[in-house]
DNA sequence: GCCAACGTTGGC
DNA sequence: GCCAACGTTGGC
């Protein structure tokens, strides 16, 4: 895979169970309104990056299972939606702000807690565990992505 | 371009 | 619900 992701999701909103049930289980990820994340989206992300799908904001956060970039960054489409919570009146399809990308799942995973990634010396460095750190997408090196993977599999 | 006010994120 | 941290907005 050329590049890993970790991409959070809030699973009242979408969940891995979700994305395992979707046709294709691939979903369009859509609601991304931050800039660093967009350019994310726009221009480092490659169909078949590898994604750590992270639930946030939940009982019980952390990572939930593994996907994959399966799309071309694509506008998204609620920032046109005036009933969509991530409506943009700002945004016109012409020159459309926000992006959106297909993901895959590859697999469900053991739930990996927020709490064991902090405790996990391979993964003190990952950037969504920087103080202050809000991105919903945040890149993660080889290393890290083969450190969860290890985890996972022991 | 500065920066105060405000809004959002997200763990706890 | 709290609150630290950070992004965005908008007046100047």
């Amino acid at each position: 895979m050329p590049g890993y992701w970790l991409m959070k999701s809030e699973p009242d909103e979408a969940s891995i169970d979700h994305l395992s049930q979707a046709p294709q289980q691939t979903l369009p990820w859509t609601g991304v309104r931050n800039y660093q994340a967009r350019n994310f989206l726009r221009d480092a992300m490659q169909p078949g990056d590898g994604v750590l799908f992270y639930h946030s904001s939940c009982p019980a956060p952390g990572i939930a299972g593994l996907a994959r970039i399966s799309g071309p960054a694509l506008p998204d489409t609620t920032q046109f939606d005036p009933r969509s919570p991530y409506f943009d009146p700002k945004s016109t399809p012409d020159s459309p702000r926000w992006l959106q990308r297909d993901v895959t799942l590859l697999r469900k995973t053991r739930l990996l807690s927020l709490a064991e990634m902090k405790a996990t010396p391979a993964l003190a460095g990952m950037q969504v565990l920087r103080r202050g750190n809000r991105l919903s997408i945040t890149p993660v090196t080889r290393e890290e992505w083969q450190a969860v993977l290890a985890l996972l599999d022991a």
